[in-house]
RNA sequence: GGCGCGGUGGCAGAGUGGCUAUGCAGCGGAUUGCAAAUCCGUGUACACCGGUUCGACUCCGGUCCGUGCCUCCA
């Protein structure tokens, strides 16, 4: 069996993955506070830790795949308080957006996608228990996790506490006990929402859900835990201190998750993306425009640690690259499967190197190149096989490009018929205004020894 | 200020102590009524300065530049 690296970023180092229980494997990824559309920074974590998760489950028998949804959140009540929406009316909407967008992506739903408003018992255990072990207290209606407490803090980021001190910028609040603690549980006013608990009616704050829910659902300690690089402080570093401490492990950082993946962000045309620059792209938008399939290459042609630029060549590209998978697996169409790989022309290889994308889609060019040449030394049935699988654990579907209504169908018959008759009148005039027309309404015409075929593109060939 | 990451051919982007990444774009050719696609050919790049080495883009040190995080943030 081949065996998966990663780049753990608890010890900084790629290391050999080697599971908790090799006969289940089990990771967790902090997901989206469902306030709004997801952007194309969201979608790349939502794409990197679908990946992920293919990966390992091409790998061993069970995988579970737990991604959270952060339903309570004082961004969601700003919304609330802005809009009139009911909370949760808001948080089911774009919930469901969420999830429907990441499937156009050609993300499988997680195995168990907890909403933290239904682990509010499990967070106020936890904190409870943090309470119990002196890592907690109790100060004006809040419950705060005292930093001090466990002086392994601050192992995942790599900064000490007297670092964090020195660059803390926000007013310290005066039931702290310490600059650097941080909140458990919050009091909520009456047009908040809010549970009762033993310090009153309050809410919990960011980090204890992911804690709690992962706890419950994967068990301590679990295999993989992800999220996009900003969240290692302090959202996973927060995580590490309430889970080790609550479960007794003061001493050792690796008894929540034993490996930690933090995928890059995405810039826009060199620019991070700011509500000011007004450049914040939404995968709901894009999805509009350009195929699932599509954006889903072009997320995964930088590797997923790096930054991603998204620009229009960046688009382009993969769009030549679904291109070229689409008419391969045209000729491949009648060939049969033969299960035999072929280590040089196999893609999947480079991804059990800590993810490695873009030099998977290297092999995935090569790949493709042999399909077309039939290099006599690969033979089709292997190199479809190959290519079947590379498609299914990098999650690109194979979207039928004919697919268009039976009544625009007729009409661009009809307008093809007229095409070769004028062809055959050697008017070739008309014959290429009709594929001009055609081509505006994405159709392209192909001109083959058996006569003229089309079909759908997503985009044009002159750009 | 602290903790990180990165600087590769026109662009995107892997990788390696000595052997062509790959793709996009471009150019020449085959093919085509014209295209598209495909095929053939074409580009010798690794920020700068030292050091280690028989040999460094790849290791070490320094410099410059860019960039992320430092309690909203994928």
């Amino acid at each position: 069996m081949s065996s998966l690296q990663l780049f753990n970023s608890l010890t900084r180092k790629k290391e050999s993955f080697a599971p908790l229980n090799p006969a289940h494997v089990r990771l967790y990824a902090c997901g989206p506070t469902v306030y709004n559309y997801a952007h194309i920074g969201n979608a790349r974590m939502a794409v990197v830790f679908d990946l992920l998760t293919r990966v390992l489950k091409s790998l061993y028998p069970k995988v579970t795949y737990v991604s959270n949804i952060t339903d309570v959140d004082d961004k969601i009540i700003a919304s609330h308080k802005a809009t009139g929406e009911p909370i949760d009316v808001i948080t089911r909407k774009y919930e469901k957006i969420y999830n429907d967008d990441m499937a156009a992506l050609g993300c499988a739903a997680p195995d168990i996608q907890p909403r933290a408003t239904e682990h509010i018992g499990e967070m106020i255990a936890m904190i409870e228990a943090l309470i119990e072990r002196g890592h907690a207290y109790a100060a004006d209606g809040h419950v705060l996790f005292n930093v001090p407490s466990f002086p392994a803090y601050g192992g995942l980021s790599g900064r000490s506490r007297d670092e964090q001190v020195a660059g803390a910028r926000v007013e310290v609040a005066s039931y702290k006990k310490d600059s650097a603690d941080f909140v458990l549980w919050k009091p909520s006013e009456t047009n908040e929402p809010g549970w009762d608990s033993p310090w009153g009616r309050g809410r919990p704050g960011w980090h204890i859900e992911c804690s709690a829910m992962s706890a419950k659902h994967l068990g301590l300690p679990f295999d993989i835990h992800g999220g996009g690089a900003d969240l290692k402080f302090p959202h996973h570093e927060n995580e590490i201190a309430q889970s080790c401490c609550a479960s007794g492990h003061e001493d050792d950082l690796s008894a929540f998750a034993k490996v930690w993946v933090h995928n890059g962000f995405v810039t826009v045309e060199g620019e991070k993306m700011s509500k000011s620059l007004g450049n914040f792209l939404l995968a709901h938008d894009l999805i509009k425009d350009v195929p699932g399939p599509v954006l889903r290459l072009a997320l995964l042609s930088a590797h997923y640690r790096q930054p991603l630029d998204w620009s229009e060549q960046v688009v382009h590209q993969a769009q030549k690259l679904y291109d070229k998978i689409l008419r391969a697996w045209d000729v491949l169409k009648d060939v049969a499967v033969c299960e035999e790989s072929i280590p040089q022309k196999d893609p999947v290889l480079a991804l059990y190197d800590d993810l490695n994308t873009p030099k998977a889609i290297g092999v995935l060019n090569s790949l493709l190149n042999s399909i077309f040449v039939t290099e006599p030394q690969y033979d089709l049935p292997s190199l479809k096989y190959i290519l079947l699988n590379t498609l299914e654990i990098l999650g690109v579907e194979l979207v039928s490009p004919e697919a268009v209504s039976a009544e625009s169908n007729s009409e661009i018959d009809a307008l093809l018929e007229e095409r070769s008759a004028a062809k055959a009148a050697k008017d070739f005039t008309r014959a290429d205004e009709i594929r001009d027309e055609l081509v505006a309404q994405g159709i392209e015409i192909i001109d083959t020894p058996e006569g003229a075929k089309w079909r759908k593109i997503s985009y044009s060939h002159s750009t």
